[in-house]
DNA sequence: ATTTTCTAACTAACTAGTTGGTTGGATTTT
DNA sequence: AAAATCCAACCAACTAGTTAGTTAGAAAAT
């Protein structure tokens, strides 16, 4: 929008933002909480986003793409494409979370996540790879990936199982890794089905 | 408590209650919307359930019960446990929408989860099913009920896919619940692993 | 008559959003 | 160069409405 407004204060209001959000939701978050955060004054964060609902939009945009994005896809090995977002959810936990808000709290529809062109592309890589005999061609490209991605967040704030935390010992993360690929593995592999 | 309070009364908060949790989260629900709803005055909650998080409590409890005793567990069978848990998702969306908002919004802990006597007879279970050669060993107990959980949730509100609904037509419940059998008789069955 | 159940009205605190005015540095005018 | 002007960024204080929780007492039940 405005190319002269101060980014580093936009920076800070997106970053107190993004942690109020993410820890209470859009009904919890407070606004005066997040300018008091963010050392700004709230008619700012006004000024600079509309309103509460403008400001989580931002932020939400913001790491959106980070959230599905940032984790390179490879339909041709899908148990390894979980592991990393298994890594991703666990290193930036609160982009799991805001991205389970946003459907909770309705502020996504089932078309924005399913019509997106992120996910069209990689719908189509399996499909691909589905032709080539990588990918087991029973279950619909549609299907993989929903299982895929649920499978990878079953340890994260979304799941309804222990949470997987940066600090747990190693071992429990590479078990889980390891049951994620295998499981996996076995689900959609070529080799059966 | 009191034996005498109205059963009646009582239930309508706990209906109204659910919905509006439901539908809203614990900060986004609105207690004078649940009286209203309930036809019952807002002191009559406050006598009958504490407080907001007092009344929160008391509809999780009472659908957490109703979930775990509605679907029985079949460790021998897992595709077609998590075909029950699609459908039961299916039926009583809110029940999974109040799981979500409990874990999200931190009023039940990891602990509660794990070490409670329902998870504690279902992993016992999987156990004896890997001794007995009808699920692979090479997953721990608690990952295969993690993982199991997850993908029968996928298609539900805590998904971050495309969420079922009751009006879909048959040929999409089918067809997810097909990939959702198949997925997981290739991820946990004893032939491989 | 006394206990229990119910209700309208109340309050203190909180909430999102606004207002009117200040600051400090850059641009223009003299 | 100095004075006048401008403007985006900033802020303390405020408003209007909402919120969870309370109270004092009427109505109903036993």
């Amino acid at each position: 929008m405005s190319p002269r407004k101060s980014d580093a204060t936009r920076r800070r209001l997106l970053d107190a933002a993004t942690a109020d959000f993410a820890a209470h939701g859009i009904a919890g978050a407070r606004v005066d909480r997040i300018a008091a955060d963010a050392g700004v004054n709230k008619a700012q964060l006004y000024a600079y986003f509309g309103d509460k609902l403008g400001l989580f939009g931002a932020v939400f945009r913001l790491h959106a793409d980070a959230v599905v994005n940032a984790v390179p896809f490879t339909a041709d090995d899908l148990p390894r494409y979980a592991v990393r977002l298994y890594d991703a959810a666990l290193e930036r936990p609160e982009l799991v979370r805001l991205a389970a808000w946003a459907r909770l709290e309705g502020v996504v529809t089932d078309n924005q996540v399913t019509e997106s062109p992120a996910v069209t592309v990689k719908l189509q890589a399996i499909a691909q790879a589905q032709r080539d005999g990588r990918v087991t061609a029973s279950i619909e490209p549609q299907d993989v990936l929903a299982l895929v991605l649920a499978m990878a967040l079953t340890w994260s704030a979304v799941g309804l199982s222990a949470t997987a935390a940066p600090g747990d010992p190693s071992a429990a993360h590479d078990r889980r890794k390891r049951a994620l690929a295998q499981a996996i593995s076995g689900a959609f592999g070529a080799g059966r089905g």
